[in-house]
Order: structure tokens, then sequence, then C-alpha cells
DNA sequence: ACGATATTCCATAGAATCTTGGATTAGAAC
DNA sequence: GTTCTAATCCAAGATTCTATGGAATATCGT
């Protein structure tokens, strides 16, 4: 009874798992996943690793069953292989952060200052009476895998730039990839400091879509050009 | 904006998680200590490891703020820093069974044929209704640490010489360390080979507590000696 | 204080992982 | 077919992880 080698193995399996988010240059990359699907070379420029490496990394994910590939033409499209793995990814960190004091102070030096927070039944409500112009601050491209309803597209580089759009005297409601990603704090920084209202939804686009409100897909329309 | 040094420094705090939960032992004592506190050589017993390497893995899981421990006299009990821990476990072997193909005949080789389950809700209910004999077939140092309230405890090796003591004509209700713990199968096998009904609760102990149902505490009340 | 027990610390050797650069494969465009 | 691009494969060195045995530490009992 209780054969020692298939116990062994049982665990060898569910250690996959673990063997393949516990690196923290993978946890990046299913981030970036959680945004939508990318190529090897995108994946590997916005995560700052070399092609080959990115390449190694995302095979364990492979061999973890946790992404999954799709060809087109000359390039591999990765992609999550299901929410499990960005609900998996999300509960991993809302652990981390209840038991590694650690977490809180490398969030605020990543993060910086907080700055003031809305949320989701909040945002739902005012934007549908227009009270709050809700912005979407990633690259163009994550918006397009998938957006808030209504939302318009001005990534972070852009936003500067681009404050003419935004109709004033409303204030604004900015989002990103999740609640550790800096865009959104930085999109308040920058609004507010061009004296426009403006705060973050608490969490990013993954945790909208995992809480079962409604995505858009699709490139925003150019008004200008 | 974004200091890359900041940005690796905080996934390194998430990956903590992931490293501490990337090894098949560390798995196995994680759900050893999900059944209660333990002492470090109790620990290595129970999971076929060397004291010393038992304790280093144990080292691993404080690190990461896993475990925490407790002194009492020579000897120092580690137990979950909380209920979080066993949820992610329980969490990642679910996406894991999910998403990995080999879990389920890893399962199978492990475990053995299936046998019937009963579902939580009519063992309470038909437990209430002494229809039901529930017993814990745990070590009894874990049936001692928490216990479904009214379960008896007869340890799995013991099982086949303690038949006299469950009531004849009256279903078992057999139930373990967890949907992927060999003791409950077992534990029906033995029964129905000597003629009894039985069946195994889905999921054990760990399971049943994570999902607020009551839980008592206390070695089991020797009837005999 | 001394011996006994439980645990951790330390050093070592073997295995696995990560990163990098160059070679190789698969598809697209011409 | 040739050429170009994207991605993977392969090999090597550096780093990290794992298991084990012996030494050191802490507590208990006497």
């Amino acid at each position: 009874m209780g054969d020692q080698r298939a116990k062994a193995d049982l665990y060898e399996q569910f250690a996959r798992l673990g063997k393949a988010m516990a690196s923290p240059r993978r946890l990046e990359l299913i981030d970036l996943l959680a945004q939508g699907e990318r190529s090897v070379e995108d994946l590997a420029g916005a995560a700052g690793l070399g092609v080959t490496s990115c390449s190694a990394h995302l095979q364990v994910l492979h061999n973890a069953r946790l992404v999954v590939t799709r060809r087109q033409g000359t390039r591999i499209y990765y992609s999550l292989a299901s929410d499990d793995v960005a609900r998996l990814y999300g509960e991993m960190r809302e652990v981390a952060s209840r038991l590694l004091a650690e977490v809180e102070p490398a969030r605020r030096a990543y993060l910086g200052d907080d700055v003031e927070v809305i949320g989701r039944e909040e945002l739902l409500r005012r934007a549908a009476a227009g009270e709050v112009t809700v912005v979407d601050v990633r690259p163009a491209a994550e918006y397009a895998a998938g957006h808030i309803p209504g939302a318009i597209s001005i990534p972070i580089e852009e936003l500067a730039q681009r404050l003419a759009e935004l109709p004033p005297e409303i204030e604004v409601a900015a989002y990103c990839r999740g609640p550790y990603c800096v865009f959104a704090h930085e999109a308040v920084r920058v609004l507010r400091a061009a004296g426009r209202g403006a705060r973050r939804l608490a969490d990013g686009m993954p945790e909208w879509r995992l809480a079962g409100l409604p995505v858009s897909a699709g490139a925003p329309t150019q008004a200008g050009a």
C-alpha cells in the first residue's frame, strides 16, 4: 500500500506548477500575458529579456501548461492557457502581500506614493452617468486585446501630450495592468499636475475580466488621424 | 520612471512564494502541516525525509513566511502561517489537475480505482440523523489536532482490527487528509471487503475547515482502554 | 554541572537552472 | 529556389538548489 513512487510522482506533478511560478522573470511574463497574447520578441522587449532567454522561460511555462501557443505566419503568439492561470497568479500575489512584510516596501518603492483610488462599482456607475472619463493607459496593443467598454486608449507615454483629448471638468479614472503596475499611478500624477481630477482603478484589466465585468476588444477608433 | 531595480525587487518578492512551493517535498510538508502542527522529526518521518533535509526544507518555507514555529521544551512545532497557505495550496492542486493531463494518471496510480464518494452536505445531514458513522482514518495525532465533530478516530492501519467498534448495518463515511490522500480510499476498500457499506468524503479535513464547517479538537475518548 | 534529545548550522558533492551566443528550423516574400 | 525574419535548439559557464554527514546549539531532566 502507498507506493512511494506513485506518491512522489503525484507531488512532482503539483510541483511543476510551483516551479513554473518560481522565477520573477516568468511571473512578469505571466503578468504581461494576462493582458492578452503576445509574440516572443514582443514579450522579450516588454520584459527586458534577451529573446533566447525569453523563449526558454516561455518553454518552461509551456511545459507546465500555463501558456498555449498560436502560430501566425512567421511568429508565434503566446497566451495564458486559461483564466485559472491569471486567477492563481492573482491569488499568489495577494497571499504574498499578506504574508511577506517585504512586499509593501517593495510596492511603495516601485509605485511611489499612493494616489486616490476608485472602485469598480463607482466607476461603472459614474461612467454610465457621464461623470467620469475612463482612460486605459496601457500600450495600445493591450487595449486592443481587451478593455473596459467606453474607455479611451491613451498609453502612458503619450498622456502628457494628449491632455486636450480629455474633456475638462470631468474626472478621469485611469487603469492599467493591475494593482502592481505603475502606469495608472503615473497617469494620476500627470493629470493632477495638470490640474485635472483623477483617480486610479484599484486594480487592472485582468482583475476586471476575472470579476466577470464586460470587456470590449478592438483597436481604438482614431478620431484625429 | 519605472525603476527596473524596484520592479525586479517586487517580482522577486512574489517569486519567493513560488520558489517555496516549487519542490515536491515541500508540498508534501505543507500537506502534512495542513492537518495540524508537527515537530521536525515527526514531519521527517511522515514525509520520508532525513531530519537534516526536512529541517532545511522547513527553513525555506519559513523564509517565505508560509510556516511559523512554536517551541515547546526541546522540540519545535511547525504549523502553517495562515489559512491562506492551505487555500493557495489547494488552488494550486486544482489548477494543476485542470491544466496538467499527467495529474489524473498519477492520481489513479497512487489512489487506485475510484471508490464511491459522499458530499459534505449529505454527510452532515445523514450523520445528524444517525444514518452514517463518520470515521477519521488519519493518524491519531492529526485527529486530535482537529476533526469533524462526532467523528471517531480509527487510523487506517488499525481499521481492519477494529471493525467491531463500528455499528453494523450503518454506513460509514471515511475521511482523511484531502482529495489526494490514500487513507480514505483504503478505508472504503477494507470496509467493503468486510461487507460494510462505506463511502469516502470527497475531500479531507483541511478543505472541511476552509469551507467554514465546524471542527472539534482533542484526543479521542478511549472507550476500551 | 552533566548527559540526553531535538534542531539547526556548516561543508561538500551532485543535480538542476539561468543566461548568453551561435547554429538551426519554419514560414513568408520575392 | 533564395532570402529574410522569428523562434527554437544546443553548448558552456555561472549560479542556485538538494541531500547527507558531522559539528554546534538549546532545552530538559537529573
